[in-house]
DNA sequence: ATGAAAGCGCTAACAG
DNA sequence: CTGTTAGCGCTTTCAT
């Protein structure tokens, strides 16, 4: 049915093993071929419209050129938080640029081992994982069947390639910058303690209250989910306290968060950021549809996504040489939800180990 | 290094071919193994944790069990516009649920047809084109070398599969919700020439002109692009009109493109909807973050990418019967940007054709 | 019901 | 520099 390289071969009047190294360009030291017969195999090849099964190359040598990308839920895409996707544009321009493949698959967070192991199969020569629980069945399989990964979004374990932004960083830009526009009383809307980022931005509000010199309140410190509704709701929560002891100021755990706390306290009339002001976190585009505009920290997600395919790909050709476990720098762009003089941008260097802390 | 078919083989002390047998469930006709063996060969494999190589099957089959997924442009993901990443759900949702597996291709349109060729390989049993432009190489090298595909957004042609929705009835019904709320000189924001939606799109909107009687204005006809802010600027040049000549109304292309008309508006101190209503498409996340949040034609973009799927594998399985060519339904959420009474959701009935007009 | 053997299309040793 | 020969791990006739 499909030319394959003994028909090249026979129309060039040579051997399989010949078109092979010409069309492959050189297998170990020499060119193998000479330049005749290179002639001959690549007009044969063009004539009969060859093209290469890259099927029986990865069994032949054991390599794919495909990486997986195992997204956390099966439903990564449809909550419409760009995380994931601005990931996948990084991960998918490095993948592109270094002849890769990509193989999606998602994983429910409860996906039993033996699905996992379907999963981590031989048509991926490494696997990239995003936002993995902990527990993930994925991890044994990997290391029981020898298989390079890299986590995006996971807190460092011995050993394991990881990539990950400042988020330590990021709660403390997000609630310096309120402290310093003379905010006492912030609250913090805290995302999901299962997820790995929820902790070090915890941390980061928390030493920077210190820093000032304000008490913590835990009643501050709200779980609320990285959607809109549950902004919604915990900022309603919020006004339940009275004016006396309602917080001026919020650090939300997302962009989508802020939007909903944004809704709930103008339609109470509260004023954004008049009577308080918000800090969102992703600097997703909703930040300049909200009224007013969100401040919000944020965090070079295409990059993280380059970066960790790059190091995948090296992982796996054996040069891997970097710092195994980088953490990206993040930054806080201001705009109107704060009160503050907009269109300024607030860079921080990284700071490489303080997820760590 | 791995463990094979051969070696649960030899430790269940039977052949290869038995064990395939076994594990493949059944062959043609009969089990082929008797209970007794399959207890044996479950058994061993369980016990040295054997896992099947899909490459080497592949090979011997000519089957990979995976679905190419052939987006855009490379930038598919970043602009944030939830439609790819919509689509992708749907089609993630059946490729799982059909045990297939999901391979990721980006295409710039420019791209030359000798690396469409190589995007056309034997690692997929079939494609999925998104919005694929109608010169695309990717065509020709599919029908060339048999490979089934589906295209999800393209104008339907001869034999071709296609999954679209009904632009033409989003078109009329966008408009005829402007028109019965006594607006008469309605501007339309168009997105883009060359994407297959745009001219059902502007279709619809002439011919509820037409219905209701009012003549069509080319000059309120504005391309405009589908980003924030081509939106933006357009509605500046429809206010430089003058009171007198701006429309009353704006039917936008997308959320993202109406979001950037009404900051325009908002910021010249013109009211929406009060001064200008507006309509938008997709019915995006944005719409509920906008102020006033917006009114926009929905289409049931996941279940255009689960169809598509399904499509592709009966077509791969030979079993492909229904609709070649279908053209789903799309309906209209009310909310506030027209000042109509919000809450109300107009569906339509699916007009199959409509998109051939 | 079962085993032997012949591939799927390619690469990688090995002789020449 | 080049052709021959084994496989990679699986499926699939074909005898038995």
């Amino acid at each position: 049915m499909a030319v394959t390289l003994k028909d090249v071969a026979k129309l060039a009047g040579t051997s399989s093993a010949a078109v092979s190294a010409a069309l492959n360009g050189n297998t170990s030291s020499s060119t193998r071929v000479s330049a005749a017969t290179r002639e001959r195999i690549y007009a044969a090849a063009a004539q009969i419209g060859y093209v290469s099964n890259p099927i029986a190359k990865s069994l032949a040598t054991g390599k794919t050129g495909v990486l997986g990308l195992m997204l956390p839920y099966e439903d990564a895409f449809i909550d419409q938080n760009p995380f994931c996707t601005t990931l996948m544009a990084g991960i998918m321009r490095e993948v592109l640029a270094h002849h890769y493949n990509l193989m999606l698959y998602t994983a429910t967070s409860g996906m039993p081992v033996d699905r996992a192991a379907m999963l981590v199969d031989s048509r991926v020569d490494g696997l990239l994982l995003v936002i993995p629980p902990d527990d993930s069945a994925v991890f044994l399989k990997c290391e029981k069947r020898n298989i390079p990964y890299v986590s995006v979004v996971r807190t460092p374990s011995e050993g394991a390639l990881t990539v990950n932004s400042d988020d330590y960083t990021g709660g403390l830009l997000a609630t310096r910058h309120l402290i310093n526009l003379g905010h006492r009383r912030i609250a913090h809307m805290i995302g999901n303690p299962l997820v790995s980022t929820t902790a070090p931005r915890l941390r980061g509000y928390r030493d920077a209250l210190q820093e000032a010199g304000i008490d913590t309140d835990s009643s501050l410190e709200m779980p609320s989910g990285f959607l809109r509704s549950p902004g919604y709701e915990a900022a309603g929560r919020l006004m339940e306290r009275g004016s006396s002891k309602m917080p001026t100021a919020i650090f939300a755990c997302n962009d989508l968060c802020a939007a909903g706390a944004i809704q709930a306290l103008t339609d109470s009339g509260v004023s954004v950021p008049n009577d308080v002001a918000i800090v969102g976190y992703d600097d997703t585009l909703f930040c300049t549809v909200t009224q007013p505009p969100l401040t919000s920290v944020r965090m070079p997600i295409e990059e993280m996504g380059a970066m960790s395919a790059r190091m995948l790909m090296a992982k796996i050709e054996g040069d891997f040489l970097g710092d195994p476990q980088p953490v990206l720098p993040v930054s806080l762009t201001i705009r109107q939800s704060c009160g503050a003089s907009s269109a300024t941008v607030a860079t921080e260097a990284p700071s490489p180990r303080s997820v760590l802390q």
